[in-house]
DNA sequence: CTGGATCCCTCACGATACTG
DNA sequence: CAGTATCGTGAGGGATCCAG
């Protein structure tokens, strides 16, 4: 990494030496969701070699963005988690993210959607001056990949994994873009079937309000 | 560009097949501050080969971020600036470069600070909230970079060149950084000869207030 | 199974030189 | 000024192998 440099002193120059190296940044898209072990991030990346993946952990723990823990019993093993540096990268992913979210159009042929990255573009796109007093939880389905938000004060509260008991479930696909894109209203995705939902379709209105694109 | 892709339909992950290769990002953060030409770009950026900026240009240009202008008289020649698209890259810059503030040190051997680079800098670092309703324009100057900043309207306009009749004058060097990092007080720092002032020092505690690292 | 290490191959990057 | 041309290197990609 210490070859890899820009030779400017500025902030800038020195966050893209410390994280602006392939791949570096997905990892930590995925470790803002919660820390992993190895495999979980490989399952998250499937097309990081691993080799790539040890030296970018190795970095990145070095730059002490990332810090391994052991695991004790159960799930003996090594866990790759975020340090307060690291986690303080939140605001810039999620800048970046909200760009890009902008201009993703449709999915090329081959692209896979995971779960954390599904959790962090669900936090990208929420928009807490919409939300209001607004209280509310979801659990969104695409394909088999399942997370949950909860809404209430303000702020939203986006992790993996289904939330039995949510207010409304959302079932849906890759095409939940163009709905958080108000591409499609709430009521024509409906009726075309790009997303189904179980509960009141009031809170389907109320979700596109509160998490959007653009 | 179309073969350094990630294969995931996530608009983080499209942010940074978009802008993540080496370099591309400060070239945006050089054309935020404004249009350039090839030349400019280079002396903002000395360690870039030609040959890798040319093709940066061209990717950003095919990605819809930058746009060639061909500049009429005076000064013929070839202009590059940002689209919309690339200037909404701004927030994703500044929350990057104020990551990377908060863990920039102290100045590596060989490392140089450009213009661009500044202003950058006291952009990202600006806190509104500080600035109440402040009035106030300042020249700071580094070396021969020269660069001034005039708040108003708990707003910043940072550019670069001097600002004849500047409220403050401040002339420093790469330990600026300590003042906005609070690491040294205007007192201390005045005392130490890390800066030297022309105006009202009162004017400098007001500065530090409003532009800070972390 | 997890958590890597090792090998080889290729192409993108980087340095330098040169040109319309 | 605004780039090409050339060429060497090494990081990234992909497969395979291995230890606990």
């Amino acid at each position: 990494m210490s070859k890899r440099v820009y030779g400017q002193y500025c902030g800038f120059a020195r966050a893209l030496e410390l994280v602006g190296e392939r791949w570096a940044l997905l990892i930590v898209r995925d470790l803002l969701v919660g820390p992993k072990r190895f495999s979980d991030l490989q399952r998250g990346l499937p097309k990081i070699p691993s080799n790539i993946l040890t030296s970018r952990l190795k970095e990145l723990e070095e730059a002490g963005i990332v810090q391994r823990r052991l695991q004790p019993r159960p799930s003996n093993g090594v866990f790759y988690e975020l340090t307060e540096v690291g986690n303080d990268l939140e605001d810039a992913v999620m800048a970046l993210g909200r760009w890009g979210a902008q201009r993703l159009g449709e999915p090329r042929p081959g692209e896979i959607v995971t779960e954390d990255a599904m959790v962090m573009a669900l936090r990208t796109t929420f928009q807490p001056e919409a939300a209001g007093r607004t209280r509310a939880s979801y659990e969104l389905r695409l394909g088999d990949i399942v997370i949950n938000a909860k809404v209430a004060n303000g702020r939203a509260s986006v992790v993996a994994g289904p939330l039995p008991g949510a207010d409304l479930i959302i079932e849906t696909g890759p095409a939940v873009r163009m709905l958080l894109a108000r591409e499609v209203t709430p009521e024509q995705a409906l009726k075309k079937k790009l997303v189904r939902i179980t509960g009141d379709p009031k809170l389907l209105d109320r979700f596109v309000r509160m998490f959007r694109i653009g």
